[in-house]
DNA sequence: TATAACTGTAACAAATTAAATTACATTAAG
DNA sequence: CTTAATGTAATTTAATTTGTTACAGTTATA
């Protein structure tokens, strides 16, 4: 899944905690991550189903943080970006007549949650404010 | 980066493990797996390079392993395999002249450390020898 | 109320990455 | 010599991610 949906986010959130009160437009927060605006406004998109932010459509219209930052933690935010595993199964279906094909996947998977679960334990120790405290 | 790479390489040590003593070919081991032969040689490459295996050429050639299963930790095997990060950044340069677009990177890049030491710490509390104990 | 500046969304195109395939040289057994 | 393997390069195909275009809907305000 290595794609950069968490960084996207992060930026966006980054941006509107950073700016809070104001609205901004998704022509420029893509101008400061440097994508295009439609991806920008498909991510807000998922941000505002999880109740992160809200957008105001319309003229002088914009998106807006209605959360506090505090309270955006950054594993609720990975989980909501990455609904796939990070780490993989192979494609293909192992050869089930083989002991190991047929069980492969059972093992790996619960190796991947544990490690998953690892990942975001760390993750859940730090929020968005925090994440913004290391910016001027 | 979400490739089924170390799930290949996982798979393919536990199906040397189970079989030590004997030689695999890649036609084989790809039957397991149910991938092309010639990735299992060429991720065979990577795990010979890495001193887990050998391989004999010519009639009757395969692979083997020459490493205790108890001394193949999967943070290592994590390591070889993807030498790139696992969460990556956005992929254009963020705008520098945005207070956050030119920090961003920085910051993500420390938290993805952090986040990767802690999947990796958990990786490093098992071995091949645990994985394998889990299939008959 | 017409215009301009936004969001929302669908449909499509381009670029990138991953996986599979083909081909063939090399090695070793028998 | 023939057969069965690895090693490896080159290419093709498929899947995924990213970008683009287009336009309908919304709202402020001249």
């Amino acid at each position: 899944m290595n794609n950069g949906r968490f960084a996207i986010s992060l930026h966006i959130l980054t941006l509107l905690c950073k700016s809070r009160g104001e609205l901004l437009s998704s022509d420029y927060i893509a101008g400061s991550i440097n994508i295009n605006p439609v991806l920008v406004r498909k991510e807000i998109i998922q941000l505002r189903k999880a109740g992160y932010v809200d957008s105001k459509e319309g003229k002088n219209g914009g998106c807006f943080l209605v959360k506090k930052a505090e309270e955006i933690s950054l594993a609720e935010l990975f989980k909501l970006v990455y609904q796939n595993p990070v780490l993989s199964l192979a494609k293909n279906i192992p050869n089930p007549n083989c002991p190991v094909g047929k069980a492969i996947n059972t093992n790996l998977s619960q190796l991947y949650r544990e490690v998953e679960e690892a990942m975001l334990s760390k993750l859940a120790k730090t929020n968005l404010a925090e994440f913004c405290n290391k910016f001027d």
